[in-house]
DNA sequence: ACATAAACTATCCAAATGGATTATTATTCA
DNA sequence: TGAATAATAATCCATTTGGATAGTTTATGT
């Protein structure tokens, strides 16, 4: 028997969950709550032989959040699962989930077969249950972790490139040359080039390469 | 269609592979290749439109392994998804292939329907595939991250370039030529033209705007 | 001492690049 | 309508680049 963990604050979801992993009979809800404080308090009380073994924890709750509450248990209890269950995929939330201590992060639309098969499989393997689109997410953030840029719509504006100018640099970093460039938007490869003059002239600088640092590190492309 | 290809330098595993995708008429395979430097060579011979949507690349090869073919095609073509396909899950091969611009990590273990079903849904909404034990290990990555240092090493890891050759790049970013270079570090504009071309060849590219994409887009410099 | 790998240098050649100038067409705005 | 702007295109010219090839020198380790 799986000791199992429910903090929510809607009823409705934790019957709906409860229903869910029910089904399968390894489960066993021994502790449900309503935020992360409720949660907490109620941890305090059980000895060690009857701590669960896993914790299905949501994110949006009032007083104490999801993340808040890991954060604490995961330190005060490390031989506890913590699995959040959310909604919400939005970045931020899964990465501070995860780095509050959360081992896996499944999406509430997963259906009740896939959920049971997760977190057995957690039980069996060690290896925390993450929705796909989670996954693919995290990925994200692995290949790029310092993500500086973004929201620089506004630096492109400093350099007045027109529509075209600001297409083809975008071709130019791709490190074609002007022929193919312009057998790429059928325009004459004499054309090409002189807009990347145009270009060149409008950021201050005499060579593609030099073009081409301005575009990378003032997020123009 | 979605056009496909293969990257494995077995034989067999490309026909189990190719006979899992095929049962479902979505996939074209487009492109085989044995190791990751003739699939460069094959890459480039492809126009535009006749790119493959999908690699899926193996990373144990002969020559020149999947994290290095990814991390250079990745960089010039980066409307393809690459998709890891191994029998490996160590952390050091999943990190890598995620550096070098893996979209997706799936253990060969998984049957056709699954890889078919994975591939489909990268193909309808962009999210990457991932094993559900590789998503687990790329979890661990975000709770622990490494250090800005450790990754920069590990990114140049992969092209295997020289002391003098990182240097090099660097300048050649900065936008000077081969004399300007040459000067700043006292030798020859031949001798940096050498290392340039030297440089072009480990990164499997033919001018300074690739080599300088793969750069900007890798953390070489 | 020898082998090996980097690093260094040079030369030839074809192709690409950058710069300047001129000119036509289409669109937009006052 | 007329002026201004952007995109298109072509020409000439000097310089830079990429590619191949053939060397020498300098470390490095066995």
């Amino acid at each position: 028997m799986i000791r199992t963990a429910i903090v929510d604050d809607k009823l409705s979801n934790r019957t709906v969950l409860k229903d869910k992993v029910s089904r399968n009979s390894f489960f066993n809800i021994v502790l449900e709550a309503t935020n992360g404080s409720t949660f907490l308090d109620s941890m305090k009380k059980l000895s060690e032989d009857d701590l669960p073994h896993i914790v299905l924890m949501d994110i949006e709750m009032p007083e104490m959040d999801g993340v808040a509450a890991i954060g604490t248990a995961s330190s005060l209890y490390p031989s506890v699962k913590f699995v959040v269950l959310s909604i919400f995929d939005d970045d931020d939330k899964i990465f501070r989930a995860i780095k509050a201590g959360a081992c896996g992060y499944i999406l509430k639309e997963e259906s009740g077969t896939v959920i049971s098969e997760m977190l057995l499989n957690l039980w069996e393997s060690g290896a925390g249950p993450i929705s796909p689109s989670i996954a693919y997410k995290i990925l994200q953030m692995v290949k790029k972790p310092l993500t500086i840029k973004e929201e620089n719509i506004a630096a492109q504006e400093v350099f007045h490139l027109s529509e075209r100018e600001r297409e083809i640099l975008q071709l130019l970093s791709q490190g074609l040359e002007y022929k193919e460039i312009g057998n790429s938007i059928f325009i004459s490869p004499n054309t090409v080039k002189k807009h990347c003059i145009n270009i060149y002239h409008k950021l201050h600088v005499n060579s593609k390469a030099q073009a081409l640092r301005i575009a990378y590190t003032k997020g123009l492309i």
